[in-house]
RNA sequence: GGGUCAUUAGCUCAAUGGUAGAGCAGUGGAUUCUUAAUCCAUUGGCUGAAGGUUCGAGUCCUUCAUGACCCA
């Protein structure tokens, strides 16, 4: 038999076989101690997860074999899904990694052998016993008690290859987790860097706060929400696109350091990196202007890729990496560590709009330079030129885009995104040239930066860094405008271009302009996409790869439920 | 949104247009210190869906569904 339905009847047949016990009981308890027996037994074993530790092949060495216990050793739990048989051996999966039990039923009373009869692969099962040495070195725990813990019904993927099916992974993600032990480790790892973040911030007075997820005003960032309802308000809503709007009122009120990590949605496209919802991480300090942030933002970074290899060290170093075959990253494994050790670059948008153009054919660098100096005349002219110069090179969609440009500040910005972005990672490189440096762009256009505060020096640029690695944008970051009337007039402008048809524009917040009107400090306020963070430091391809439950159309219903 | 590729047994994968196969898992048996346990036997398929071309389609064509990758 092997049709499912099969499979399945074969395994509720073998927990009828468990009697009065059924096939799923709730006798069995860990303590506390129970799960620190198995986490020392499995470090202990060194399993692909916790890696081979200095000193534990002697540990093991220490361990009597078989023949010699003496009645007098102390009990070791093992508990966990089973995914293997082997001879006399189960293996047993925990979170802290594989551990083997040898299980004789002559050694077992009779219920508990009986039991033993009708393990299926993919059940939860406990042993305990003394641990042993096995005859090849093995640590293994030599059962006395073996007891079914909860019945699998439907078959494990294949134990050796997992599961590769890449829609079948993230649309049954619970099988993906005990299938392959890697991904849940990538997971754990992505909760290290959300705590590291947390502490990091915390270590400097940081207040973390909560902000509503409903917004009855669209605002802090331009993009499309998602509109919702509620009922007994009879209140349209929308989800959240940014908490930046919140935060700052806090400023107001006199919270001078606040940050919140939780969860925005942007309805846009889905690709390998956006989702519809996403994690983001803004803080927001008083006293403080855009360029401590980027001193700031750096050293997070270092530290909490820090305090992550340390805590994930296999998934840094993957076992067997070094006869990696070229296979491509299927099974979800690591593919790598980014360090955050390689100094950042500060480069001005303008700047790297140069750098990119330098030495290249067909667009003349005198014009480009030209657009370098704040005398308004000539950048007028000299920008013209290379504008027209850029959308006759670049690609129709690019075009498009520098079509609808038409200020001066949007076509800058529009010419970075067209020239620049693309060859960031080519651009910017580690001071020996071996790999690819973050890379802070700052100066940004008024255009762009609706809730940024002007730099003194020329009003057309406002003081603001966006990071990127790996030529991905993950940091946003600006000194925040608390003039109450300039904000007013920047809401203007979104709302005309609500009016020309912009989905993205923010609505006048006329609260928020009042909270201005009470008295904002000087400030600066920082956002980071933190499932790009994950992805970019284990370098993982997709962003579905780093969310346990990524946006998918419903499976198509095969039998009719 | 545009292009390329994929979809075959529970899982991982094969099959010049000519009888749909293997390994694992399952089932029955043997063995019981195994490391992807081994040995013998054996079950299992509407080849993603619907049309078409053909004497004959998993394979060629069209449409659709879902996903992956690239471009934007």
């Amino acid at each position: 038999m092997a049709t499912e339905a099969e499979l399945m009847a074969a395994r509720a047949k073998h927990g009828e076989a468990l009697g009065e016990l059924g096939p799923f009981p709730n006798g069995f308890r860990a303590t506390v101690d129970m799960m620190q027996s198995r986490q020392a037994f499995v470090a202990l074993s060194g399993s692909e997860l916790v890696g081979e530790q200095p000193g534990r092949p002697v540990a093991r060495e220490a361990l009597p074999m078989e023949d010699g216990l003496t009645g007098d050793e102390p009990e070791v739990w093992l508990f966990g899904r089973v995914v293997a048989k082997r001879g006399p051996f189960l293996v047993i999966r925990t979170p802290e990694g594989d551990g083997q039990a040898l299980v004789r039923a002559d050694a077992l009373g009779e219920t508990d052998a009986a039991a033993l009869k009708v393990v299926d692969l993919g059940d939860h099962a406990a042993v305990r016993g003394p641990a042993i040495r096995t005859r090849t070195g093995a640590a293994a725990v030599r059962a006395t008690h073996y007891q079914h813990v909860g019945k699998a019904l439907l078959p494990p993927p294949a134990k050796w290859h997992g599961l590769k099916d890449v829609e079948k992974r993230y649309r049954e993600r619970y099988v993906d987790l005990f299938a392959n032990p890697r991904v849940g480790e990538l997971f754990r790892a992505r909760s290290t860097i959300v705590r590291a973040l947390r502490d990091f911030l915390q270590g400097q007075g940081f207040l973390e706060v909560e902000t509503p997820l409903l917004h009855s005003i669209r605002g802090g960032a331009t993009a499309k929400p998602f509109s919702t309802h509620h009922n007994t308000l009879d209140l349209p809503l929308y989800l959240r696109v940014a908490p930046e709007l919140y935060l700052k009122r806090l400023l107001v009120g006199g919270l001078e350091r606040v940050f919140e990590i939780g969860r925005c949605f942007r309805n846009e496209g889905v690709s390998t990196r956006h989702n519809p919802e996403f994690t983001i991480l803004e803080y927001y300090q008083a006293y403080a202007n855009c360029d401590d942030l980027m001193d700031n933002c750096e050293a997070m970074l270092r530290e909490v890729s820090r305090v992550a290899a340390q805590a994930h060290p296999t998934l840094v170093n993957p076992p067997g990496a070094d006869d990696a075959s070229d296979e491509p990253n299927v099974d979800g494994d690591g593919t790598g560590f980014r360090s955050f050790d390689v100094p950042f670059h500060r480069v001005t948008m303008r700047q790297s709009i140069l750098d990119r153009v330098a030495g290249r054919e067909g667009l003349h660098p005198t014009g480009v330079e030209a657009l370098l100096t704040t005398d308004a005349v000539m950048h007028g002219e000299a920008l013209e030129k290379v504008f027209a110069q850029v959308m006759e090179k670049v690609g129709r969609e690019h075009r498009e885009a520098l079509a609808k440009c038409t200020t001066y500040g949007s076509k800058i910005y529009g010419l970075f995104e067209a020239l620049v972005e693309p060859h960031l990672t080519s651009l910017y490189r580690s001071a020996d040239g071996s790999q690819d440096a973050p890379v802070f762009i700052t100066e940004f256009p008024i255009e762009v930066s609706p809730l940024a505060r002007r730099k003194d020096a020329d009003p057309q640029w406002v003081d603001r860094f966006e990071l990127f690695v790996d030529g991905k944008e993950v940091a946003n970051a600006f000194s925040e405008l608390n003039d109450p009337e300039d904000q007013a007039g920047r809401f203007q402008d979104q709302l005309l271009r609500r009016e020309g048809g912009d989905e993205e524009a923010m609505d006048f917040d006329a609260d928020y302009v009042r909270a201005l009107r009470h008295g904002m400090p000087p400030a600066a306020g920082f956002g980071l996409g933190v499932d790009r963070l994950v992805m970019l430091m284990f370098r993982q391809p997709s962003i579905r790869e780093v969310l346990l439950f990524p946006l998918l159309r419903p499976a198509v219903s095969t039998d009719g439920d």
